[in-house]
DNA sequence: CAATGTGAAGTACTTCACAGCC
DNA sequence: GGCTGTGAAGTACTTCACATTG
C-alpha cells in the first residue's frame, strides 16, 4: 500500500517486463467497461497466458492483489504503471518523416500518455522545413541542441532502410542511450545504446510458417 | 543440395523462426555488398547473438554450410526463404485504412516481396469507395468473396482499436486462418486462428524500464 | 473458501565444447 | 587450420502445487 513499487527481486526476465504491456492493455479495457477487481485467470485469459504467469509477473514487482479476492483493476493499472516507470512523460524525438513516421506520430500521441514525441527530423533536405502534424521537419543537424534542452533519451526511426544507419548515427553522437528502430535493417551501436527492433515481417514469417507447418495443405 | 529442404526434427522453436527474419535482413545487405560467403560468426553479430545459435538455428533446416568456409550468402538466403514458407507469393488482405494502414501498404509493397496485399477494406462508411494507392477501400461485407476468390489466408488489422474486433471478426468468419494485428487489443478468435500482435509500446516499455534499471539517474 | 504468492519441478531455449569435415 | 553441426551442459523462463491469507 506504499506510493511505490521497488522490485522485489534482483532479476526481472525481459519476458515480463514485455507481458506487463498486455496486461496494461487488457487493463484498461475492463476499466473503461467499469470492472473494479480481477483475478488472476480470467485477466491471464484475455492476455493469452496462464494464471500462474500473471500471478508471478507481478509478484516480482510487489504484493498487489488480495488473496481470496483479485487485483482491484484501478490500483493494479497505477502499480504496473509505475513498476514499467512510466507512470511520468518521456520525451521521444522521431527521425524519418515517411508514412510509417507519420503513422508513429499519430499512434504515439492517440495512444501512449505516457510518451510524447517532442521533434521530428529528415536526412532528405528536400523534406526540411516542411510542416507535418503541426511539427516542423527539422534538420539532422538541430538534434543535438534539442536532445540537450528537451532531456531526450529515447529516438524514434522511421526513415527508409538505405539511411537508417545514418540516421541512428546522428542520435548516438546527440547523446541519445534507447533507439526504436523500425528501419528493416541491424544497427552498429555502442553497447551503452539499447535498442529495440520492431519487424513486421518476423510477425508474418512466423504466420506463414505456422500456417504452412500447421498443415491444412 | 537438393530443392525442397524439410526440417530434420520435429520441433522448431518460436524463436528460432523469428530470427531466420533477422539472419534473411542481415544476408540480403551482405548480398548487396556483394559478399559471397560469411561464416557463423560474423553473421551472429551482425544479428545481435551467438554464432552457435546461428548454427543451431541453421542446423534445424538442413545442413546449408560448408566446414572450414562458411555459408554461401545467395545460397542461404535461398534456403532460409525456402524454410520458412516464402518462397512463394503470400496474398493478404488489409482491413482499417488509417494511417497506419497507409503505411502498412507501402511497407508491404517496398520491402517484402513474398507477400502482397490484394485488397483493403475499411469498417467506416464514408472511407468506402475511397482510393488508396490504388486500391479502392472495399466494405467488409465484401471479405468473404475476396477470401475465397484470391484464396487469402492472411488478414492484417490496422483499424482502431475500437473496431478491431469487429474487423477480426469480418476475417474470421471469412475464413481467414492468419491475422496481423496493429491495434492495441487482444482478439477473441476460435483456437484455429494465429494471431500475431505488433505492439510497439511493448518495445517502448523495455526500452524504458531498462533506462530506469539500468540507473543512470 | 477462493485466490494470491511462491518454492520446487518441469520445459524451452542457449551456450559450450569438440568431433567431423573441407 | 578453420568452421560447421551437434550432443551435453547450462540458463532462463513457465507451470505446478500448495501453504498462506483476507
Amino acid at each position: 500500500m506504499s506510493e511505490t513499487y521497488e522490485p522485489k527481486s534482483k532479476h526481472i526476465p525481459q519476458a515480463t517486463i514485455k507481458r506487463l504491456s498486455t496486461y496494461l492493455q487488457v487493463l484498461k479495457n475492463l476499466d473503461r467497461d467499469k470492472v473494479e477487481v480481477v483475478s488472476s485467470n480470467p485477466l491471464a485469459e484475455a492476455c493469452g497466458v496462464q494464471g500462474s504467469q500473471v500471478r508471478k509477473d507481478l509478484a516480482y514487482f510487489g504484493e498487489f492483489g488480495i488473496r481470496g479476492v483479485g487485483y482491484q483493476v484501478k490500483s493494479l493499472m497505477q502499480s504496473i504503471t509505475s513498476s514499467l516507470g512510466i507512470d511520468h512523460e518521456w520525451p521521444m524525438l522521431l527521425i524519418g518523416v515517411g508514412n510509417l513516421g507519420r503513422a508513429m506520430i499519430n499512434h504515439v500521441s492517440r495512444h501512449a500518455s505516457a510518451f510524447s514525441i517532442k521533434a521530428i527530423f529528415d536526412c532528405d533536405p528536400f523534406k526540411i522545413g516542411d510542416s507535418v502534424y503541426g511539427y516542423e521537419v527539422l534538420s539532422p543537424s538541430e538534434i543535438p541542441q534539442c536532445v540537450e534542452k528537451m532531456h531526450i533519451d529515447i529516438g524514434i526511426i522511421t526513415s527508409r532502410p538505405e539511411r537508417a544507419q545514418t540516421a541512428c548515427d546522428h542520435l548516438v553522437h546527440a547523446g541519445i542511450t534507447a533507439i526504436l528502430n523500425f528501419a528493416p535493417v541491424r544497427l552498429k551501436v555502442p553497447d551503452s545504446v539499447r535498442v529495440e527492433y520492431v519487424d513486421f515481417f518476423r510477425n508474418l514469417y512466423s504466420l506463414v510458417f505456422n500456417l504452412s507447418q500447421g498443415g491444412k495443405s
